[in-house]
RNA sequence: UCCGCGAUAGCUCAAUGGUAGAGCAUUCGGCUGUUAACCGAAGGGUUGCAAGUUCGAGUCUUGCUCGCGGAGCCA
């Protein structure tokens, strides 16, 4: 097979005449000269056609070359300032591959609504584009963090047979002789499991949750990574959160500075993502709320414009631990010092972007969480298995969940999560 | 579930209760360096649906449908 070329590569052929295939960004001509934006996916390339350099037949069939029409380009590859992206075609011979009729994204603004309804299309364009590089990056960040200091990756199941927290509303469905069955809200049950047998373990996938959430911070399916540590305290959990967190940003910020160039990110924001982060107490947050006049009883969870005003105080994520123990789930591990409040931590993203990781210390005593369990009135024959681990050797462990599409929009300064997903899932939308 | 906003050409939007318009896209013509190119021309409409008020409704009233974002819940 001849090797094929891209755009991102086009710097080693300086001088050759190659040969590359993609897909009508734009056209402009001016008589006698005609300006072709190829797009192949890996860049952005003007192809210049003079109409004493192709056949005639050639010259004219570019005409016929409308937006998103795929055509196959051959030429010289010069540098060219002037040119997007520095390097220019001088193209000697144009091939159509298909004609593009009417394609409904123009060059101009569009409404949200009518982009959405075409997101199989909107993935061409240039900002949407560089979002989903970004969330690949992060994604290979994650697990490179992950895999380089000596996680498992343990894939937890996504049929479930319980609402696993007993909190959220899960999508239920029926499961052949086995009455109901539901989509997994969390792997982290299971991955405790991993980590009693591997030490350190990490899932990586889909969740789903079936509330009628009606924000821009919303999904009925989202991504969600989940690390859990055996012999790891609160304190310990936060420290690898913070160090992730940190290699997230910093790894994004050295590789995709042409991609938040495209999305107008402003990187100072970004810069400034290096450890510590500030860690403050649930108490200590309450009393920022008061000093900043907003009423708020102790005890009650903080809604999107409280976590506003704590993020706000700080220039990086800030950690609110030690919530109180009867907003958080049943697994949560209580203080010692002080049995009102849950070995638990939130990590609240700068600018507004809210809660992106939620993680505690489990609770490592059978008869404590038996207790948690019936306190929370869940079945406890679904949690024999997850009792075993407490029974068979329990040790201190803890973990948390990061939230990805909630992480790729803060990163990429973006204002809804449908945007951080090639193809978004929201209550009132299931296409394309 | 509650609160608020919206629906006009393929798209983005205009239009004091009085002839439904512009830009982009499409088609045709012009231009040898364009950068959302530009210049000229053409085609393109059951104004979300149903009823009401009025001499006259895109505009006012009521109901419905669909969508948007906020609350709650959460990542």
């Amino acid at each position: 097979m001849k090797p094929k070329i891209y755009i991102s590569d086009l710097g080693k052929h300086v001088g050759e005449e190659v040969t590359l295939k993609g897909w009508l960004f734009n056209k402009r001509s001016s008589g006698k000269v005609k300006f072709l934006i190829l797009r192949d996916g890996s860049g952005y390339l003007q192809c210049v056609v003079f109409k004493g350099n192709v056949s005639e037949e050639v010259f004219n069939s570019c005409e016929e070359l409308t937006q998103e029409s795929s055509f196959e380009v051959t030429g010289k590859v010069k540098e060219e300032p002037r040119a997007v992206g520095g390097f220019e075609l001088d193209a000697v011979d144009v091939k159509i591959i298909s004609v593009c009729s009417e394609y409904p994204i123009t060059p101009k603004e569009h409404g949200i609504e009518f982009l959405i309804d075409n997101r199989h299309l909107w993935l061409r364009s240039k900002k949407q584009h560089a979002i989903l590089k970004i969330r690949h990056r992060i994604i290979k960040a994650i697990r490179d963090f992950f895999d380089e200091r000596g996680f498992t990756l343990f894939d937890p199941p996504i049929i479930t047979p319980n609402a696993c927290e007993g909190t959220s509303t899960l999508f239920e469905f029926d499961y052949f002789d086995l009455g109901k069955a539901y989509l997994t809200q969390s792997g982290q049950l299971y991955a405790e499991a991993g980590a009693m047998a591997f030490g350190k373990v990490y899932t990586f996938g889909p969740t789903f949750r079936a509330e009628k959430s009606k924000t821009r911070r919303h999904l009925t399916e989202f991504w969600m990574v989940e690390p859990e540590m055996a012999f790891y305290d609160l304190d310990d959990d936060m420290d690898l959160a913070e160090e992730f967190l940190e290699y997230i940003v910093q790894t994004v910020l050295t590789n995709m500075k042409d991609e938040l160039a495209t999305l107008e990110r402003d990187t100072s924001k970004l810069e400034k993502v290096l450890r510590p982060f500030p860690r403050i107490s649930y108490d200590d947050a309450v009393k920022i709320l008061h000093e900043n006049n907003i009423e708020f009883a102790w005890g009650n969870d903080f809604g999107a414009t409280d976590e506003t005003t704590i993020s706000n105080q700080f220039d990086r994520p800030v950690m609110v631990h030690r919530y109180p123990s009867e907003i958080k789930a049943f697994y949560m591990k209580r203080d010692p010092l002080n049995e009102k409040v849950a070995l638990a931590v939130d990590v609240l993203a700068p600018e507004g972007y809210g809660e992106i990781i939620g993680g505690s210390q489990r609770e490592d005593n059978l008869d404590f969480l038996i207790q948690r369990i019936q306190e929370h009135n869940l079945p406890q024959s679904f949690f024999e298995w997850y009792l075993d681990l407490r029974r068979f050797g329990s040790v201190p462990h803890a973990g948390f969940g990061l939230g990805l599409e909630r992480t790729v929009s803060w990163i990429c300064g973006i204002d809804h999560l449908r945007e951080a997903i090639p193809f978004p899932r929201m209550i009132y939308r299931n296409t394309p």
